[in-house]
DNA sequence: ACCTGAACACCGTTCAAGT
DNA sequence: ACCTGAACACCGTTCAAGT
């Protein structure tokens, strides 16, 4: 809160007069990064399976975009403190496939805990190589592991 | 740091003569998380898709016994400073049950990315819901989620 | 080897007071 | 309405000094 009000030429106490707390402050950063996620239009003859997992590639790629985005995203969605967009979409796109509740809402949050959980492990994999503390590099397998859990979805 | 010295009855000081940081020591504990997971035998006639779930569900009882276990165990994990027993022994699970690598790692670190996601939002709800601050109950679709990555791991 | 006491450089949040 | 200045109650970590 400190470096936020330096940054805007304010002491730090002046921002609890725009949000209540750090928290709030944070579920706002957090929409917005998801907010910047790529919308590619789908071919009007993509798959279900094609739309589902762009959706996914493109808010991963909206989280990896910022330092500690995935851990941000994570701890805000988990919170119920915003980031819920990505949620919805995924949904809608379950049920716009067929698929019925509840089984559309579990898909869709599944698929987002992977992609959180995946998009964690490789800023935090980042972020211990660049302290030097870790030699070994991550494989790229997010491809592998997302289309993983849309055949699972698909074989339902 | 003060909290633990004072409840063993020594300075915070005291205890980096024991561990070099904050950090190792959430290292530690997290092994210790891990190491009470239940490990139920699993009958001899047993398949690979029944004890995969088992050992994730031992797993995820492990972490929902502590405060916060779920977020402990995601980021030290993630971070590489420990907890890398379940991930061991899912890959060599699913390298029994005739996958190749890299399949059979992938499958296992997506298993644990849906696994940990899910805990540490359950914990997370609960957390804000023990605050009032969040009315709606999750739903528990912790068996759902994973049945269908496994189904999505046995269609490949 | 193991610990104390004190400090250093930080945090998020509150609140009377200003304009 | 919006902000300042100062404080409150915390953090993790370091380090000379003790035993």
């Amino acid at each position: 809160m400190r470096a936020l009000g330096a940054e805007l030429g304010v002491q730090q106490s002046a921002l609890y007069h725009h949000v209540t707390s750090k928290q709030e402050l944070l579920g706002l950063v957090a929409d917005a990064i998801l907010e910047r996620a790529p919308r590619r239009p789908a071919r009007a003859d993509a798959s279900w399976q094609t739309r589902v997992r762009r959706r996914c590639e493109d808010v991963r790629a909206a989280v990896l975009a910022y330092p500690d985005g995935a851990d941000l995203v994570l701890s805000v969605w988990a919170f119920g403190l915003g980031g819920g967009a990505p949620e919805d979409e995924l949904r809608a796109l379950l049920l716009d496939a067929g698929l019925e509740e509840p089984a559309a809402s579990t898909a869709s949050r599944t698929l987002l805990h992977f992609v959180y959980g995946h998009a964690y492990a490789q800023q935090a994999h980042d972020h211990a190589a660049r302290l030097g503390a870790v030699v070994v590099h991550s494989p790229d397998d997010f491809g592998a592991g997302l289309a993983l859990v849309v055949a699972g979805i698909a074989s339902r």
